[in-house]
DNA sequence: CTATGTGAATGATTTCACAGCT
DNA sequence: AGCTGTGAAATCATTCACATAG
């Protein structure tokens, strides 16, 4: 299949989240005008995504609700369930451990790590806090998919580096740094800092 | 100074991420390919994303650490500090609320919602959990900059319609689903699903 | 001799516009 | 008649390559 650029990805993602309120919503059909009104995009635009993985409408009519749904999630590998966990259990990864929202498709946490003593053992959203320590050995019997990185970003670089070693191949990081992995390793970043500070340049230049 | 992309933007942060830290470690000159390798980029990136906003090095030398950092402070608007409602005291903006990583920037949160008559009144990282239903009075007492959304989805639209009311004209979104706003309001998005639909993505086409 | 700054070239993404189904 | 699917055109972003300054 050919490379598919990033931003696309993207929007097919955010029109799946459209289609599923139109499916409890019971909506049977939906045009790619309506699902570009929602997206802030074009008709054009939805329908050209779309085009990349195939034809999946009807000519005067538009699009199955409950098809294209499904087609997308297959487009995206949410057939599967992904085995996720957090690495860091400050506030933010227990708040994620907390946040169920991504059970829905397939997201499941399966574990939490921490390098403070203090935390190791105690519980946080019915996940006991492992130790850091014992990262290696856990994935060796029961791997993960996708780690979740919430550490200091004095941290990350070591602790990718470990990860990488025991196999895990998808990285959602939330340290601000950029970290450095092999070329089959995937890493997308989510950057508080950052976004601020695109607010803060468009705030000025408006 | 006309239409830059949001990816210079994004870059430019990135880059003064890494300068902040030559900084720290008293590196006094840096190379454009020093901040690519860092980056992930090139050094052709860098130059034409800071050529968009003048000339700041010197030739067969490279950049003055402290020079470049302050003038991309400048470029993204850091100069000033803006102040920050956290909408929402959930597990997520609670943990916001503790995160002091944006500080340094100048993003100060100033105050923190919610709607849960168990909640309001409660202390969250010394900030007070203040009644939603107070918002418009308080931003027109004393007004913020920047809003950030970590409400359920159901009820983000309508908060941000109030808010967008009460002048806020900007807004980091964390709920899973696109607000619609007038043109002279911004929106970033973070969106976790989003995210790890894109990894999954990427990992079964790998 | 080194590394920037920048037009020109290339590559990628979005928009246009219409033929082709239903 | 209405809405999709898609080449072609337009726009936007990145890379190249080199003249220029220190």
């Amino acid at each position: 299949m050919r490379k598919i650029a990033d931003s696309t990805v993207r929007r097919l993602s955010l029109y799946l989240r459209f289609l599923e309120d139109f499916e409890e919503q019971g909506v049977d059909t939906v045009s790619s005008e309506a699902l570009a009104t929602r997206g802030g995009t074009t008709s054009a635009q939805v329908r050209k995504d779309l085009s990349f993985f195939g034809s999946f409408g009807k000519r005067g009519l538009g699009y199955s609700v409950p098809e294209l749904a499904s087609r997308v999630r297959e487009i995206l590998g949410l057939g599967q369930t992904y085995r996720v966990a957090v690495i860091g259990a400050g506030n933010i990864g227990a708040a994620l451990v907390h946040f169920r929202g991504f059970e829905k498709h397939g997201f499941h946490v399966i574990s939490l790590y921490d390098s403070d003593p203090k935390k190791i053992g105690r519980q946080s959203n019915g996940l006991v806090i492992r130790d850091q320590r014992d990262m290696e050995d856990d994935i060796a019997q029961d791997p993960i998919d996708i780690a979740i990185l919430v550490t200091p970003a004095s941290q990350a670089q070591k602790l990718v580096d470990r990860l990488v070693k025991a196999g895990v191949k998808a990285f959602l990081n939330f340290a601000a740094l950029q970290l450095r992995v092999p070329d089959d390793v995937i890493v997308k970043n989510v950057s508080l800092a950052l976004e601020l500070e695109a607010l803060s340049y468009a705030l000025r230049n408006r």
